[in-house]
DNA sequence: GACATTTTGTACCGCTCGGTTACGAAAGCT
DNA sequence: AGCTTTCGTAACCGAGCGGTACAAAATGTC
């Protein structure tokens, strides 16, 4: 692959890891199929051939492009769900979601949803690929949850992964409205709303 | 406009809001900018002529499609919306909304998210027309709410307005998962989860 | 029945884009 | 100096969008 680094030749005058962060803010930006190689090339700052011999092709630059992507994302995550109790985690995970979906160094909402939700039938598998990713972090919610339940560290008659699911799909919601221009505040106000759900007892 | 009936000349051979119904569908599977003409005017059953003749463009055929969907779906929120307390308003809306994000007679989930959250810049106006869209669902939402609040049909402490927010953000979030495959008693199960956050006292 | 009107089907054009390759110049190592 | 690799420019192909020309077909009107 392209990952070793030849002692040999003319040296790459950019870092693939750098470009690749400027080729997901433009997915981010534009989704797969509204992101042009013109406009993905003029972001990374490398010209059309280098960008193939580096990368193959469109696709598998967005495939590397969300992986890194999803690293970053994923260790988020779990950062968020590492607290002593469930709701701690959920809380903690929601609202660093409500954050990092209006952060203001990279596009608003989430690559995951903005990538490409539905795509033409010869582009499905960019859909998959971002529905796995999502799927994996719904996966990562339900194992610390599935713990909490051991430690009967949830509320009484809760499902963990109904609970899980819940807590997802806030998340996603969360990312569609971020990308419309809710403003952090307005979404940390919901988060608010949302963690009643997981209060056993009355306010 | 094309709206009225000439009573003159060849009759068509289409069903105009017939035909938008099927545009609809390839816009829901493939988003708007997946959806190639060719698939148009084939679902459609009509030719390239026709549709430039009677719709103008493919961004026209889009908001006409669009406007379509978005008076069932707004019917069907109002309905859902139309109910003595706020808990049973919320309560009849998540559920309906699982239940269309899985309904099997058009594509999973729902075409104000599917229909292309990100575009390139050309059409950045279609992710525009999107995003009121549900915005408009999200003041239906809020703005029974509003009259639940003044009827002191909430928990107390509770701001309507991001209550609304929260309601629809979980429902774009159902759409997310609708499309990826969640099937429609996993998501009644999380409206479950969710119905906690209205309930004043313990369970 | 002749005529005007409108739609239909087929074909075509211009343009842009994605994907890819060719080629010579440039930059490094041995 | 020679080898290797990358860079920058340029071009090519196929497909898609947007739009149109033209003749055939179908209807109402005179």
């Amino acid at each position: 692959m392209s990952t070793e680094t030849p002692t040999i030749g003319r040296p790459r005058a950019f870092d693939e890891e750098a470009v690749l962060d400027r080729a997901a803010e433009v997915f981010w930006r534009h989704g797969y199929e509204g992101a042009s190689m013109t406009a993905l090339t003029s972001a990374m700052g490398i010209n059309r051939p280098s960008l193939y011999a580096t990368f193959g092709s469109k696709e598998q630059l967005f495939e590397r492009a969300f992986a890194r992507y999803r690293e970053t994302q994923l260790a988020n995550v779990r950062a968020a769900l590492d607290r002593p109790t469930a709701y701690a985690a959920i809380e903690a995970f929601l609202r660093s979601s409500a954050d990092g979906l209006t952060a203001g160094d990279h596009p608003l909402g989430c690559l995951s949803i903005q990538g490409g939700l539905a795509c033409s039938p010869e582009n499905a598998r960019i859909s998959e690929v971002l529905a796995a990713g999502r799927a994996a972090n719904e996966a990562v919610v339900e194992e610390r949850l599935s713990r909490a339940a051991r430690e009967g560290d949830l509320p009484p008659g809760v499902d963990h992964r109904a609970l899980a699911r819940f807590v997802m799909a806030l998340s996603e919601g969360f990312a569609v409205h971020a990308a419309s221009g809710t403003s952090r505040e307005d979404l940390q106000a919901s988060v608010n709303v949302a963690l009643r759900a997981l209060v056993p007892s009355q306010s």
